[in-house]
DNA sequence: TATGGATATTTGCAAATGCATTTAATTATG
DNA sequence: CATAATTAAATGCATTTGCAAATATCCATA
């Protein structure tokens, strides 16, 4: 008996604009394309830039583990790295206990690539939180990280 | 002397879990694609099935405007768009005061094919606010709507 | 009211994407 | 320990995407 028997209300009688996953995907739209102008100038892609990001901050994860961070479908990553690797910005190193598995690093360059770039990221979040107290801005971060932990597939 | 000026703190400082667009992102990421496999099956792909949405809801907005609400791109909307009236989920209708401008509507075989989707999202969101408080959730919303309306920049 | 800009949408085209498959290596099993 | 099944990553290929340009229409103004 789980949720998904019960006959859910239309979404016309919820509004778009009372559905969690609609406004996430609005907001979500309008952050990535304020980042696009910075980024293109940067010689990157959102799959491009997102590897960047999560690799400042987690050193070393196998490909298929940068996939999920980066929510990037793995070939796709794949491509996104070769050229993150050609322009020298990530390096692949082959993992020491499988020879299949590649780990991957940001590169100094990389660093400074991506800490250019963070101001903007910075930016477009502090606008979108702007005159929402400090309060509430936690209070929607510690939910969305139930959300995140409900449907997290991967132990990652 | 807007936020832009202050010096953010280093991502890796924030914590990748503590920043609302990566969290936002993740979770949009797994929410579109639990909900990939069901489109298929329709025909359907993301902008169609988020012009179906938008339709089952908003009657006759012009393109620019369903661009907007669909967060889809306007020449890959146009597309999608194309692709739901060759298989009649959706009509075209020239607009009475500006025969540039098309007016777009849902067809009955279109509200079908929602119909047949939507329990899909309901559920999907449902996975997301699993064992999350009904207050909670109506709190994330009305951020989420705060947020929205600070970097709208269309009026819709 | 003629004309130079705006605006709504579509379309051409190159690049990006994602699925399915391949390659290479590891692990499990008889 | 041989072999089948599994896993990690890369690649082939058809489709999708998005930018820029084209097309069609509207609006402002001289």
């Amino acid at each position: 008996m789980s949720e998904d028997m019960v006959i859910p209300p239309r979404l016309g009688e919820v509004g778009l604009t009372n559905f969690a996953p609609y406004l996430m995907n609005r907001l979500m739209g309008r952050y990535n394309a304020s980042l696009r102008e910075e980024m293109t100038g940067l010689g990157l892609t959102t799959p491009k830039m997102r590897a960047l990001a999560v690799l400042s901050v987690i050193d070393g994860p196998l490909i298929r583990e940068l996939a999920v961070y980066t929510v990037v479908e793995q070939s796709t990553l794949s491509r996104a790295l070769d050229q993150l690797a050609a322009d020298g910005l990530v390096r692949r190193e082959v993992d020491a206990a499988d020879s299949r598995a590649a780990r991957m690093f940001i590169t100094d360059t990389g660093r400074v690539t991506f800490e250019s770039l963070w101001p903007h990221m910075a930016a477009a979040q502090a606008r979108m939180f702007r005159g929402i107290p400090e309060e509430e801005r936690r209070a929607l971060v510690a939910t969305l990280q139930k959300m995140l932990a409900n449907i997290r597939k991967h132990e990652i």
